[in-house]
DNA sequence: ATTGTTTTATTCATAGATCGAACAAATGAC
DNA sequence: GTCATTTGTTCGATCTATGAATAAAACAAT
């Protein structure tokens, strides 16, 4: 696996992936039920199934099922993914935090972890170091064996396809190669997105809905960021990143980004936005542009819910940038769903009232009226969940492939 | 032909729909050229053309290629679309204009004409009597023989799928049936679509850079629309719309919009947006949203050429917009290439020097970078080319299904 | 116990699409 | 007239997916 595989797939290769895909999804299931998930005839899942048993990806389960009682026919055999094909670590870096996860090769939660650390004054080769010492030192922790991949998502314009982080606010350097540079350190195969691409992958993974038509799937957290999906699959723009529409500059000379730039709709949105806005208010000391803590965070909003006036300010400031860049994207790209995502969605409450009015001054009646918006309470955890779930399918590719070869 | 078929097709009507738009896009070409253009072998491409021929969409051309005095082996015999296939109407409707195209089925024009009318205050029944008769009427007068179909582009939200104009600023009503409903008024099917969409699809035809990897086309003339390509592919949001993205609010309290709204991206850069606010500069009587003639709109560009003050600001200020508009879809969409076309780049000397400030001030340079901008010179006439090309595209697949059944 | 019913899974022959290779066709070069 | 060269067709092989027949594995009924 270098970085991802963007190559046409063959139409084995897209069978073999979403019945794999399905698996991961939903669990365990019969042959039967695959065909039914996939509009795919017995025939062929038997084919794909035989070939997948044969390599060892999937094994059967064991019968034991003596509580059937009441079903007449043969009993169904359900298929999952083997124990035995090791497991991956899926990594979120941000401005001053390191989110860690192992899974297992079916997607299955095993350890996680986050730690403290300021990234964004380190050089490459440092930031490289530090990021590899860390993961090493996570799956020894975690007595991970046979890590197989590392996932790792990011904040910034990433080529997934070649592993470089073009740009990013998080990191000082641009056009990183962070893919090598961290699968030479650790000795397996590294892929790089997008964070909100991942929390974007996650979330439609979990919702058979949003993985049809198109979902625009806005992540508010430690920054902004938009995950854009067509039919289930990722956006992907040009050198193959994804969007960097938190970067939008939405008032001519608002507060100040990490971007460098003004006005962008982070700066009213992302944590440390909030937590920097709020700060001012209380003429503390030195604001920062780093990640508060959910503690912090969560005090924020609680004296705002109290009712004090300045940070009632501060949030309706913020839910009316929200109403806008929503605003922006149904306008632009009329998608069936907007989620709005991510631990920003903890002071929703407060963000609605002007959400909703800035929203409805701008879009056309009709046209609002077609996407469908849902707010979807997510913390951290779904962005390395996104990120392993991606490298997991890319090390399916490369079995098959390997195999083949 | 009901509207737009968006059914999935076979792998032999993708075939041949690409055979056929190579065919459109190129000219006449031989079988080998056929296959060096879709990357196909000779034998599949024989295959497809022996049907082709036998259903008469395609015909040989006659040898006579007396002058080929050089070439060593058997002459290419060349394919194209047979004359007797009949011909294509393709109709723009705007705020009060209908332009008006006949082609034959390869796509060549043979008559085109505009008509000054007001549309935008009648009802549903009287515009599409208007509309049926205006066709009616031209066809008449131009000799058109055999029209088999009707390609409409119009401003607003259409759904090409079901042939309904969801929402329009240049129509009264809403959800207007109006593929069907002309359809039945000229006893012939009806294809709609939005003019951006159209225009975009017409200079990507033109240009096979942009049909490869995400393309932006800002249309900026009687409105702005946008028409966003994907491999060439029109992008569709919800219900089978493209974009309003020229309806996107970029200030707060700014100049009135057609849509009702205040700073949409159209309120600064239509035609009759200039237009307009170029009267209230003169003091002149009643402004309106009519779209003004070319004359009127190049005397405006001659003025502010020659160093009227007030003119000048205009521009800037249009200019201004026009760098926010092209940021934001840069910084959403990262295309590879972003087209600025239509009438309004009769003043683009006038625009660069804000567009490309305000470009600058708030795009992420490394972003910027990705997408290549185009400026192409077009005027409303690449509108009816663009629905004329898709409509014979549809009668294409059509023909395919009729032999087919 | 035996037979039938029901559901699951496999096998096999078939169909559609594409392609490489061999072959046929049409011309200029010699 | 023969050869070289390029175009176009035919044929068999491969790959993918499917319907139909068949086998397998259970429960139900007698």
């Amino acid at each position: 696996m270098t970085a991802m595989t963007m190559l046409p797939l063959s139409p084995r290769e897209t069978a073999r992936r979403r019945l794999l895909d399905a698996l991961r999804r939903e669990g365990p299931l019969a042959r039967v039920e695959i065909g039914q998930h996939l509009g795919m005839s017995p025939a062929s899942v038997s084919d794909l199934t035989a070939g997948l048993l044969d390599e060892g990806v999937l094994v059967a389960e064991e019968a034991a099922d003596p509580a059937s009682g009441l079903i007449r026919g043969r009993p169904k055999t359900r298929l999952y993914f083997a124990e035995t094909l090791g497991s991956v670590i899926g990594v979120w870096t941000g401005f001053n935090r390191i989110e860690l996860r192992l899974v297992d090769s079916a997607g299955r939660n095993r350890a996680s972890r986050h730690i403290e650390r300021p990234l964004r004054n380190l050089g490459a080769e440092e930031l490289m170091d530090v990021l590899a010492g860390t993961i090493t030192a996570f799956a020894q922790e975690t007595g991970a064996h046979n890590v197989k991949a590392v996932g790792l998502a990011c904040q910034g314009y990433v080529d997934t396809r070649d592993g470089i982080v073009a740009w990013s606010p998080v990191l000082g350097t641009r056009d990183l190669p962070l893919a090598s540079g961290l699968g030479q350190r650790l000795g397996r195969p590294v892929l790089i997105e997008n964070d909100a691409s991942a929390m974007a992958f996650a979330i439609t993974q979990r919702n058979a809905d949003l993985r049809s038509g198109r979902t625009a799937c806005l992540m508010v957290g430690d920054g902004v960021g938009l995950g854009f999906l067509i039919q289930g699959e990722l956006y992907r723009g040009a050198r193959f990143g994804g969007s960097e529409f938190g970067h939008v500059r939405l008032r001519r000379s608002g507060p100040q980004c990490r971007c460098g730039g003004r006005g962008c709709i982070e700066a009213y949105l992302a944590d440390y936005a909030l937590h920097r806005d709020a700060q001012l208010i209380d003429h503390r000391p030195a604001p920062t542009l780093l990640l508060p803590s959910e503690d912090a965070m969560g005090s924020i909003v609680e004296q705002a819910r109290a009712g004090d006036p300045a940070l009632l300010n501060l949030f309706q400031a913020a839910g009316e940038v929200l109403g806008d860049a929503v605003g922006i994207l149904i306008q632009t790209l009329e998608p069936d769903h907007i989620v709005i995502c991510g631990p920003g969605t903890r002071a929703m409450d407060l963000l609605r009232p002007s959400f909703e009015a800035a929203l409805a001054s701008q879009t056309i009646p009709e046209l609002r009226a077609l996407a469908a918006i849902h707010v979807v309470e997510s913390s951290m955890d779904l962005l390395t969940e996104g990120v392993v779930i991606q490298a997991l399918r890319e090390l399916d590719l490369d079995l098959a492939r390997l195999k083949a070869a």
